[in-house]
DNA sequence: CATATTTGTAACTGGCACGGTTACAATTGA
DNA sequence: TCAATTGTAACCGTGCCAGTTACAAATATG
C-alpha cells in the first residue's frame, strides 16, 4: 500500500507517514519499494512482529522517561542517590511493560480488531 | 523547610518548587505555612505516603499517554476498533505501573537513599 | 528512452507545552 | 509595623512535534 492510500485510509498525513515507515524500514519491519506500483508491504508475516520491535523503531525515548542529568554535581549527594533509586524503579517498570509488549503481535491485534468485521 | 531553602538544596527554583508544592498541598500531602518561619511541611508521616498519590498529584496526564480523540469519525470503523484496542491494552500497564507505585511509601525511599549516610 | 509514480528527506512554519523570570497580593510571625 | 513566605499571574524563550512544500532518487510501464 502507497502512503498516499494509507493517509486516506488513516487520516495520517503522507509525509509523515513516510517519516514513521522508513523508520519502520530501517528497522526491518516493513518493506518498502518505489517507483510506480511501489509502496509499502510487511517484512514478515504478522505473527513474527512484535509490538515491542514496533514500539521501539518508533519511539527514541523510553516510555518512562526520567532526567537526571542535572544535580549530579549539585549540593548534597543525597540528590544524586535518590535520583538513582528511581532510575531504577523506573527500569524494572520499564522491563515489564516491554515485556507485555512482546508478548503481543501483529497478528494478535489483527485478530482482536477484525474478527467481527462485516 | 521554605521554598528558597529547598531552592538551596536542590537546585530547582523556588517558584517551580512552590508551583509543584501547592499542587502537593492541595492534595493533601504537604502542609504550608505563610509568614516568617513558614514553608512546607509533610501533612503525614513518610510512612503514609505513597509514591502513587504523589504522581497523580503531580502529573496531570497519564504515564501511558494515547491520543486516540482523532479518526473517531474517520473513514474506516477499523481504525476505532485498533485505538480501542490500544486503549485497552495501555490502560492495563496503566495500572500496573500504579500499583507498584502503590507499594512504594516514602519511607522507602528514604531507607534506600540514606541509610549509608556518612 | 521518456514518463509517471512513489519513496526518502530536507527545509521551513506554526502551535503547544514547559521552565525560567519577574512581580505582587495575601498571609503571618516578631 | 515590618520582614518573610506562600500562591499565583503574566510574560518570555526554548524545544519538540506535526504539517507543508519541495525535490532528488528510484522504478515500473509503455
Amino acid at each position: 500500500m502507497s502512503s498516499e492510500e494509507l493517509s486516506r485510509n488513516t487520516g495520517i498525513h503522507s509525509v509523515r507517514l513516510r517519516r514513521i515507515l522508513s523508520q519502520l524500514g530501517r528497522n526491518g519491519l516493513v518493506q518498502s519499494n518505489r517507483g510506480l506500483a511501489g509502496g509499502f508491504t510487511l517484512a514478515r508475516s504478522p505473527e513474527e512482529i512484535h509490538l515491542q520491535e514496533v514500539y521501539c523503531a518508533v519511539e527514541t525515548r523510553k516510555a518512562f522517561h526520567l532526567d537526571v542529568t542535572r544535580n549530579d554535581q549539585g549540593t548534597a549527594a543525597l540528590s544524586g542517590r535518590v535520583n538513582g533509586f528511581f532510575l531504577r524503579l523506573f527500569e524494572q517498570l520499564q522491563v515489564e511493560i516491554e515485556e507485555s509488549m512482546s508478548s503481543i503481535t501483529l497478528a494478535d491485534v489483527l485478530r482482536n480488531t477484525m474478527q467481527q468485521e462485516e
